[in-house]
DNA sequence: TGATTTAGTGAATGATGTTTACTATGCTGG
DNA sequence: CCAGCATAGTAAACATCATTCACTAAATCA
């Protein structure tokens, strides 16, 4: 994905047509960002282009291969985000930098709920994890950063995890399979703190962003830091 | 919602109607759950009730409406299932209880993605929580039941809350805001337990849902069992 | 029984994704 | 330099969608 290509063997066709499909991604994205997902029409994003539907079809194969190409580009832009964020903190505090890229990726969802929507939480048809073919939120480099910096926590100083044993047999066959995929950079058990770390911090923002917590609180910050209290608590112990 | 309506006051006009209304919101879940989200079209619906599309505009005054009457039906179903979960247990273990009814809401929402999502991640124009003329997922019945469970286990054995002086101001006026609303059946450290306990499961569920997991996981009921286990946990020292 | 309300149809409008045939334009090899 | 070709774009068409309007037929009611 987003792969910038070597500098010097971009022909004048090719740069043009990168323009282009940027300039559609880019297009698509506003008219998403400013009249919701039912204004990501093919035809009104050409139309805002000055060019008619059927010519983007030179550039992505279906409407829903364009959609993909934004949400790409949305996670590729929210991981972005999220490093710049942990490295905004000193390496000695890696749960406090950890806070920070949780507090990150609320902050960026809040800013861009039409956005973090549509690649989040779309019924999109995802393959069955098998090769990387096409990106899904967690591809790599996106749940790379988090898991990152859980192994950056676990180096500065090892936290409490539950012991191998105690979890069900079926659960750590999984976990096993899921290490040696991100090449065993952590015990299991921390890799069981990584991914409750990741349900929470999906459930929160995702909950919030949905306004499902509306029915309770107009604002749901304090919310928010009470659950990376209790996260990052578990951290430092 | 969903308001049964007098049995003898009922002229045959209005049952027939009745019968039409739910017939056509049936084939809309129908179409729903076998095509998915985008198979809930008027024409579609019309189609297999033998009718035409505009004839559905005598009962719905929009797609949308449509949609919303869908969305409220599933609503009413997930809370009778979660009714029934919590009542399969005896009330003198009101913490099993909630652990019961937090499995149904998962269980239900597995067996019904396509309803769990239109229902609870549909970006939908929810009102700013004013009165109630549009069912959110929160309103009364369906939060009530989680609710009611709280009040069932702070009655049989208070739990450890945090205190009210180490909660920050704006937070604690909003929990006073919602206790009042909800008629002060509980302390607001507790409701902050109660709040909590539905981030995570809406959080566990929707991540689920959505196969946000399996990046890592193949099967998410341990950590979901382990979610829940943290949960009532803390309910029961 | 006659008036009125109601349920439903058919045709039409403007929008959508997508395909096909066609037309320029720019690039490239002799 | 120019003949040939790949590319980017258009216009027209098709099937589908939500929605509106004029109309019909049937059920209800006074």
């Amino acid at each position: 994905m987003t792969v910038p290509a070597g500098r010097t063997t971009a022909s004048r066709r090719e740069r043009v047509r990168d323009a282009t499909t940027a300039e559609i991604k880019q297009t698509a994205r506003r008219l998403l960002v400013e009249d919701g997902p039912d204004a990501l029409t093919l035809r009104a994003i050409a139309r805002e282009m000055g060019m008619t539907a059927p010519a983007l079809y030179r550039y992505f194969a279906s409407h829903e291969d364009l959609v993909a190409a934004v949400c790409a580009d949305v996670l590729d832009e929210l991981t972005l985000t999220l490093s710049r964020a942990r490295d905004s903190v000193a390496t000695d505090e890696p749960v406090e930098r950890l806070a920070v890229a949780c507090r990150a990726f609320r902050q960026w969802s809040l800013a861009h709920p039409r956005e973090f929507h549509l690649t989040f939480a779309s019924p999109a048809p995802r393959p069955p994890m098998t090769g990387g073919d096409i990106a899904t939120p967690e591809d790599l480099s996106f749940g790379a950063v988090f898991l990152g910096i859980f192994v950056e926590i676990w180096a500065h100083r090892p936290f409490p995890v539950p012991d191998e044993a105690a979890l069900p047999p079926a659960f750590v066959a999984q976990l096993r399979a899921f290490s040696s995929r991100v090449g065993d950079v952590l015990p299991l058990g921390a890799l069981v703190a990584y991914l409750t770390g990741w349900v929470r911090l999906y459930g929160a923002v995702t909950i919030e962003t949905f306004g499902h917590l509306g029915f309770a609180l107009d604002d749901a910050e304090p919310m928010f830091e009470a659950m990376l209290d209790d996260m990052t608590r578990a951290l430092r112990a």
